[in-house]
DNA sequence: GCCGGGGTGAACAGTCATGTTCAGAACGGT
DNA sequence: ACCGTTCTGAACATGACTGTTCACCCCGGC
C-alpha cells in the first residue's frame, strides 16, 4: 500500500512521541495489526522499524517492557506520602496518565513467556500492594477489602479512566478525583441528603 | 500437531458447551489463536469448524452476536425490578455470569465493522443505562455521576469480577455482592469508629 | 566538497493461516 | 442391513505477514 505524502508527513510529526508508546496504542486497538501498519501508523518504514526491533516478539516485549518502566516510576513516586488520600490520588493520576501502556501490559498474555518481565511485573505489583496495604493500615482503605479486590478495582479504574479520556467522555484533569471518589465512595448515592457529592450542573 | 485420543476424548465432553462459548474464551485468552487451535479446543476438526462458519471473521461475528444475546437477556432480566439494589445485584450476577462473552464482546474493535450487531449493541448498552438511570432516580445511586460514567465502571466492574472468578481468588457466589457493595460503596473505609467489619451491603 | 549514519523503498524466500475439496469413517434412524 | 447426515483427516492453492538483503537517498558533521 503507498502511502500518501500528506499522510506521511502528518505521522511524522507523531514521530516525536516515543516509539514505543505510539506502537502500544496500535497494538492496544488492533492487536492483530501487521508489522507494517505498525510502522506506518508511528511514521517510520517498515524496515527501520525491523532496524530497531529485528522481530515482532522483540518489539511486544520491548513495549512490555516500557510500560514496566512508566509503571515502575508511578509507583516510586508516591513513595513518599504512601497511606494517605492525596498519595491515592497521586497514584491514580500518575497510572491513568499511562493508561494505554499499562493497559497493554496488562492485556497481553504473550507477556507471560518473558521471564525477566514477568519478574518485573511481579515486582511492581507488589509494590502496588504495598502502597495499597499501607493506605488500609492507615484507615483510608476498608480494613475489610481483599488486597487483590483493591488492586484488581485500581487496576479497573485505571483503564475506564484512561479509557474514557481517549474516548473524549472525560476531561484528563478531572480523572484522578473521578477515579478516586469512585474507589473511595462508590457511586451509590449518600446516605441521607448530606450532600457529599460534587453539585453537578443538570445535563 | 497429532491429537492423543485421551485429549480429544476430554475435549469431547467440553462440546457439550455451546460451542461458541468456548470459542469465546479460547479468543478472549489468545486474540491470534489459529483456527486450528480453536477447533482442537472446541473439540471439534476444522474442516468441521469451517462447515458451521465459513470464515474467521463469521465465527467472530457470530460469537458477538451470541455475547449480545447473552447480555440482552441478563438487561431484560431485570426489568421487573429496575431501580433498587436487589434489581442491580441481579444485573451484575448475570453479567459476572457471562464474563468472558461480554469481554469479549467489549474487547474486541473488529466487531464494530459489523453494523447490525452495532444496533444490536447500542440498544442493549442503551437499556442497561435506562436501569441505571432508574437507579439513580430512585436514590439507590448518586445523582451526580454521569451516566457514562456509571456505565464504564459496572462494565468494568463486570469484567474484573469475571476474571478474578476465573482466576480462582473469587468464589462465584460472592462476586454480585462484592461487585455491588464496591460499585455502590467503594472500598473506602467507612467514615468514623462504626465498626463494619465485611463489606456490608446493609439495607 | 567528502563522508557516514540513519532512514527508505523494493524485492526476495520462507513460513503459516486460511479456505476449499474430497474420500471415507462414524453415527443414528429405518 | 441400508441410508443419510455429520464429522473427520488429508491434501492443496492461495494469500498475507515476516524477516532479510541491498542499493539508494537525505542530512549533518568534518
Amino acid at each position: 500500500m503507498t502511502v500518501h505524502p500528506g499522510a506521511l508527513s502528518r505521522s511524522r510529526r507523531a514521530t516525536k512521541r516515543p516509539l514505543l508508546d505510539v506502537v502500544a496504542e496500535v497494538l492496544l486497538a488492533q492487536p492483530g495489526a501487521s508489522l507494517a501498519e505498525v510502522a506506518e501508523f508511528a511514521g517510520i518504514s517498515r524496515t527501520t522499524l525491523h532496524k530497531h526491533y529485528a522481530t515482532r516478539d522483540e518489539l511486544v516485549r520491548a513495549v512490555g517492557q516500557r510500560a514496566t518502566d512508566i509503571w515502575e516510576q508511578a509507583v516510586d513516586r508516591v513513595a513518599d506520602e504512601p497511606g494517605t488520600k492525596a498519595g491515592l490520588r497521586q497514584l491514580l493520576a500518575a497510572m491513568i496518565d499511562s493508561g494505554p501502556q499499562l493497559t497493554f501490559l496488562w492485556r497481553n498474555p504473550a507477556l507471560d513467556e518473558d521471564n525477566e518481565l514477568t519478574q518485573r511485573y511481579i515486582d511492581v505489583e507488589n509494590r502496588c500492594l504495598a502502597v495499597l496495604d499501607r493506605a488500609r493500615k492507615e484507615g483510608v482503605l476498608a480494613a475489610s477489602t481483599p488486597d487483590w479486590w483493591l488492586l484488581q478495582t485500581l487496576y479497573a479504574l485505571v483503564y475506564t479512566a484512561a479509557e474514557s479520556i481517549q474516548f473524549g467522555k472525560l476531561a484528563p484533569l478531572d480523572a484522578p478525583d473521578l477515579a478516586l471518589s469512585t474507589l473511595l465512595n462508590g457511586l451509590g448515592a449518600p446516605a441521607a441528603g448530606a450532600g457529599s457529592g460534587k453539585p453537578d450542573k443538570g445535563e
